[in-house]
Formats: C-alpha cells, sequence, structure tokens
DNA sequence: TGATAATATTAGTATATGTTCATATTATCA
DNA sequence: TGATAATATGAACATATACTAATATTATCA
C-alpha cells in the first residue's frame, strides 16, 4: 500500500492534505506581515485597545482595526469589552510561542 | 529611562527593531505559500533534485525552481550537484522545527 | 433619546506575490 | 567540440495584500 500512510504521524506524510495545508499556510501568512507582528509582539504584554495600539505603534485605527480583524478571524487573538472600548489580548499560546521563539532566533543572529 | 530597554530580553521589547522585522516577517512569509510549505515538508525527508520535486508535487519545473530560489535566498534550503542534477535538502533546523510543530498542531484540531 | 467615544467597514489605490511560457545557462559526456 | 539534460531566468499576467480616507456602527451615558 504505497499510497496509503493512515498510520504516519502527521509530520511524516510526504503530502499534506488540503484542509492543513490551507490552516498551517493561513497561520504563517499571519506571522508574515510587519504590522501584525508589531501587534502580536505588543500583545505579550497584555490588554490592549484598539486606539492603545494604534498610538503605542504609530498606526493608523483604521490599519489597525483591519489587521485586528485578520487574526480575529483565525482566532490568533479577543477581545474583552469594557464601554465603547475593546481590550484585545492574544489568543493562541502555540503560535505566540512559535512567534517568540524566531524573533529571539533572529535576534541571536 | 523609559526609552532605553538594553537589559530586556528580545521578546519583551515592545518595539521591535527593523532588521528583526524583517528577518521575523521574511522567515514567516516563506512559510506562508502552499507551495512553499509542500516543498518544505517534502525536505523533510532528504534530497530532491527540481525535477523530482516537480513530479511528486505536481508542480511545473520553472515554479520550484522559482520557489526554491527565494527558500534559497533566506537560507531555508542548499544544494549539492550531482553532474547536471541538483539535490536539495534543508538548510535551516529552526524554522524546520517550527513548521513541524505548527503543521502537528493543525493535525490535532 | 440624543450626543459621544470607540471601533468597524467600505471603496479605492498602489504594491507585492505566484504562476506560466518561452528562453537562456550551465555542466556533462559522447 | 557539439549535443543533451537539468536547471535558472525574464517577462507577462492575474490575483492577493496592505494601507488610507471617509463613513457607518455600536454601545454608552447624560
Amino acid at each position: 500500500m504505497e499510497e496509503s500512510n493512515g498510520n504516519m504521524s502527521p509530520e511524516d506524510k510526504k503530502e499534506l492534505d488540503e484542509e492543513t495545508l490551507f490552516v498551517v499556510s493561513q497561520t504563517f501568512k499571519a506571522l508574515g506581515d510587519p504590522t501584525r507582528i508589531k501587534i502580536l509582539n505588543l500583545l505579550f504584554h497584555g490588554e490592549y485597545s484598539v486606539n492603545d495600539i494604534a498610538v503605542t505603534l504609530h498606526l493608523r485605527q483604521s490599519t489597525v482595526s483591519h489587521q485586528l480583524r485578520f487574526l480575529k478571524n483565525l482566532r490568533l487573538v479577543k477581545y474583552r469589552r469594557d464601554g465603547t472600548t475593546l481590550y484585545y489580548s492574544h489568543d493562541d499560546v502555540h503560535v505566540m510561542n512559535v512567534l517568540k521563539e524566531t524573533i529571539d532566533h533572529a535576534c541571536h543572529h
């Protein structure tokens, strides 16, 4: 049964199924943009409102909102409401670890 | 000294320096495309010629060559020559680990 | 309820990206 | 050296992406 590899560990499959490929590529695409990296990097420290993020990172409110929607769709961030303010925070430990490790790796080389 | 944070661990800085931001985003951008993921996933298994990759993954020779150049520029792959054939293999353990972990993570959810 | 503060959305634009075809390079071997 | 096998490159195209200004939504509170 050359074509069947149902008993293999996922990462050993020579061909990835479409869904996995999509999820993985979308995840890395999210981390492949400087603005989104800045935002996620800021969220290492806790909760920030949209405006906080915009002011801290010198970005337009609109830009931040767009990127947060992107990250929210991938469940990489979540938010909590307080009055009219939305406080965003990270929501995927695995992705945040990958980001942290890669930033650290880049800094040391 | 609010603005200076030279004694902080890299991942704790609220603002990343331009170079780090560039390297990190480029790295993730490399992993953010299905074709490049397929290629790198194949290279988990060892060396493959350009044609091997094209045939195995049902891609055009030109497409594979272009993407290998992209990955080569980022030092994510390397090659060895044997006659007229170039055998490509992965060249960045950290990135391959990140990819493996994320594929595995995606498969289990 | 009406004004407001905060955020989201829409449409437009410029740039980046990925693929393909056609062709150029390169090293090998008869 | 000339033919070839394998790979790289260039140009063109379609699509995706990120940003911006302007405006719409939403929830809150006087």
